[in-house]
DNA sequence: CAAGGTTAGGACACCGTTGTCCTAAATAAG
DNA sequence: CTTATTTAGGACAACGGTGTCCTAACCTTG
């Protein structure tokens, strides 16, 4: 209000500190100064020290608008995550932002509904508007013909979380889906099994099919053919769950435990298996997938197999901004037993 | 490859359309095109029309960055979520994002580590680097007396989701947290209840004091005086609300129902009675807040109170984006009914 | 002492818009 | 028939950086 003093202030127009003003301080030209945000040569320790400190001293951020416009990057990747779980959309979104950190990039992320109609139109406009330098495909975006072909067509470096099967050329991350739900199904074989029942996930996410087979690959193994009755269709979620266990407890031959290919799809068979006033462990083992907070919230505590979402997603980031041979990148799941499942009945 | 003929494009040098293109296809002057764009006036309906119809066949969207740094809005808002229960991030994000959607607005969030030590640096480096218009804070950044400090400093206009107390010209939403939990103890109340145990949530959020007030107040007004044994601590998790419970079960004069200030705490109160053998809800009553996703899927399903956290984010965007002369806008909650909750043993 | 690399600084165009100011035709109002 | 208002278009300077090219001082090294 009161600063109508011609002299208040140098240069500047805008409150912000530019990069001139740095130099000024600095008293090396603002090219310099350029020169050291961007890491680039030429810049001796000395002055790239001095222009560092007086950056930090003022609080001197450069204006990511005018370094997309004039250079040909934004800085900025994309993570394009259209999952319904808050808890993996969390994980994925926070990996992906450490690694981010990092390299002083930005993920820009929202979250986009189950299923939205126009998701193609909105990574196109957000790629579009945003400019971004490569983006992160979460399933099931990741496994979208027509995301991966905009892509491809546009060339814009993307890599793949969890995906289905390889792309050539498209980095991506993942857990070995078959051989985790191969050892669930043999831990329960372990423990003397015999009429296991699965839920299968959402058959839009690539990693259902692959759990499923590993079920019948360790069900196989064992001598023990597939018994359709024993193979129900869920999508994920905590009422599909519960429908398919209910279809399955009501078989003249119940199953005497049952994995579910979530920890969501779990808590449902608990539900219907509390309802029915089934005994979990002692009457029905119940097994999930994730092991998301959910699975140590319910009762009996889930077990599970472990998936490290966060992991998967850091090494995903990392696969974008810093671009080797790695094409794929493999983690280690884990068994985890807590008091879900235990020894069938004695019949 | 072949496009090496000289005359392929006419004047793009990176493969976007401009401004430029869409005027010369309309046949109007760019500025007409800006025009349109920012919706500003002096444009005769018909090229309206025309400009719009050509920037949707080429699939023009305007840059970002150009017009961040030309004109004097990035047309973003950011979100400042600090918040570990990945349901809550997730809800206040789409609620966020969907109310911009309306306005061509982008939303720029990153989920923030629980405490994260450098939030306020991190905010001031978001602002400075990505110049949004404006800020939606949710708890507890809402409520963090230096980031509001440094917002009002630089007079950035912002709003704030479920905040404590009212700040001076602050726009802000929220639901009454002490008549939701006057209600849900005047619930447990009217089934019989006397001994009502309370787990209080992080101190650090201001929801917390509001929901022990509200509770205490019910009691009060059926005077009940206050029980230090029967009001504990907890975190808002459900580790503390395990914690909490088995205190307050090991009293000699146990209460038969305990409110929770969360549903994550309701859970850790369920297994805790679970493990004890403890009956919920013949002999133990357990009541949650929230109505999260969690609340229907531990067993037995909770009785909670439905806090409206998506509608709360849209109208917290909405303040923002159209700002008026409401300062605060305050959301129903409602009393959600279901197993947990059930007269006391007959003693 | 010449050749060559390193460390700068300067000049200038450019990125794709918006804001400002000016001009002018077409239309409406007085 | 003037005089405003609406509807354009044009010119030009921002916005805050990056990329490119040139120059030159200062070290090395042979």
């Amino acid at each position: 209000m009161s600063d109508t003093s011609p002299s208040a202030s140098p240069t500047r127009s805008t409150g912000r500190p530019t990069i001139r003003d740095v130099s000024r301080l600095a008293g090396v030209s603002f090219k310099t100064v350029s020169r050291v945000i961007n890491d680039q040569q030429y810049v001796s320790a000395e002055k790239r020290e001095r222009v560092l400190a007086i950056m930090a001293e003022i609080g001197f951020q450069p204006s990511q608008a005018a370094r997309a416009l004039a250079g040909h990057r934004s800085h900025q990747i994309a993570l394009i995550c259209d999952n319904p779980n808050p808890w993996y959309v969390y994980e994925v979104q926070a990996g992906v932002r450490e690694r981010c950190g990092r390299d002083n990039v930005r993920m820009i992320a929202q979250p986009y509904d189950r299923a939205t109609p126009a998701l193609l139109d909105a990574i196109v406009a957000l790629i579009d508007q945003a400019h971004p330098d490569g983006l992160v495909l979460a399933p099931p975006a990741c496994d979208d013909a027509r995301v991966i072909a905009e892509l491809e067509r546009r060339r814009i470096p993307f890599v793949r979380l969890q995906p289905g099967g390889p792309i050539d050329g498209v980095p991506a991350t993942s857990i070995d889906n078959d051989q985790a739900a191969f050892d669930m199904t043999s831990h329960l074989l372990a423990l003397g099994h015999m009429r296991i029942g699965f839920v299968v996930g959402d058959r839009s996410y690539a990693s259902s099919d692959q759990r499923l087979s590993g079920h019948l690959r360790a069900l196989e193994q064992a001598g023990i053919g597939p018994d359709p009755d024993l193979v129900r269709q869920g999508m994920f979620d905590f009422a599909s769950g519960k429908a398919a266990a209910d279809a399955m407890l009501d078989l003249p031959h119940p199953p005497t435990a049952i994995f579910a290919a979530s920890d969501d799809i779990a808590a449902g068979v608990l539900v219907a298996a509390h309802r029915r006033g089934i005994a979990v462990p002692a009457m029905l083992s119940v097994a999930g997938f994730d092991d998301a907070p959910l699975a140590q919230v319910v009762w009996p505590p889930l077990t599970t197999i472990r998936q490290p979402v966060r992991n998967l997603a850091i090494a995903a980031a990392d696969l974008l901004l810093a671009p080797g041979d790695t094409v794929e990148r493999r983690l280690d799941h884990s068994l985890i037993v807590r008091e879900s499942t235990a020894p069938p009945p004695a019949a």
